[in-house]
DNA sequence: ATCGGGACCTGCTTGC
DNA sequence: TGCAAGCAGGTCCCGA
């Protein structure tokens, strides 16, 4: 479900909700995730919400005896409700508040986390990831420079957390077509230039996705229950057979890797 | 060093 | 109508 337009659109959510408020404690209903909820978390108690803050797709809650990280993998969603509101099957996790209120973890498939580190900002999985879209200096020589002598096609370059953050298959579908280039293209054979209009175009997309509230795909809604809005401006992805929206021509969808990829043969190279 | 593929899960849609 | 296969927004980790 969440790319980083829906973290975001969480983030946003829920942090007026957060912010200035004290989490009272944990309640832990399946700490089965894709790592064990941490130990740390199921011991908190009394703590000020200081801070609701986003790095890569991870929502990061600085508390004053450390960080609590949440990742919402595949299905994960993040809603505020009353604290005695009965669990749904999937509901895994409460951080109660002060206000009545909890902050609830639902996630079908469990490949998201609930993780902590004393050392704001340090936890491990954090420390590989490479720069925000939004960083100054991701530009087209960055990327340039980054692909130099890489074979491997241009979407899994874009998509790999270690490059670049935050583009996953929808939105890494939607700005190859945008800017014209091939997902199945070299990293490696894409000019400094055709780099830099990708650039452009991965904020782009991104940024109109965050001012509309993500894309609603199956449940995604925000932490309000509200959809996103996303989805009607949808160029390639989930259309595949149907007429490119700039030529006409039908969309090609193919699976690259275990992933489904649509494109433009005419409008892409 | 770089990469492709498998693995982790459940639920919904599709096709026989 | 029932059942199984296929597919889904992420990403770590392994072996080649």
């Amino acid at each position: 479900m969440p790319e980083l337009p829906e973290v975001e659109t969480t983030r946003r959510g829920i942090a007026p909700w957060l912010e200035g408020r004290t989490l009272v404690c944990a309640r832990v209903r399946e700490p089965r995730l894709r790592w064990p909820i941490a130990d740390e978390i199921r011991q908190l108690g009394d703590e000020p919400v200081r801070g609701v803050r986003r790095r890569a797709k991870f929502l990061l809650l600085d508390l004053d005896s450390g960080q609590l990280l949440l990742h919402l993998g595949m299905s994960g969603s993040l809603r505020v409700v009353v604290a005695d509101t009965p669990p749904d099957k999937h509901d895994h996790l409460d951080l109660v508040l002060d206000s009545g209120r909890a902050l609830r973890l639902r996630d079908p498939r469990r490949f998201g986390a609930a993780l902590w580190t004393s050392e704001p900002d340090r936890h491990p999985l954090l420390d590989k990831l490479g720069p925000e879209p939004w960083d100054p200096g991701v530009d087209g020589e960055w990327f340039y420079r980054k692909a130099r002598g890489r074979r491997r096609a241009v979407k899994d370059f874009i998509m790999d957390a270690g490059i670049l953050v935050g583009v996953g298959n929808i939105y890494a579908q939607e700005s190859l077509f945008r800017a014209g280039i091939h997902p199945a293209r070299a990293a490696g054979r894409i000019s400094r230039k055709r780099y830099g209009l990708l650039a452009d175009t991965i904020r782009a997309v991104l940024g109109e996705a965050i001012e509309v509230g993500g894309t609603t795909l199956r449940d995604f809604a925000g932490a309000g229950g509200a959809p996103g809005y996303f989805r009607q401006q949808l160029t390639v992805y989930g259309r595949g057979g149907e007429p490119c929206r700039s030529c006409g021509r039908t969309l090609r969808a193919v699976r690259h890797g275990q992933r489904g990829t649509v494109y433009c043969p005419r409008c892409q190279r």
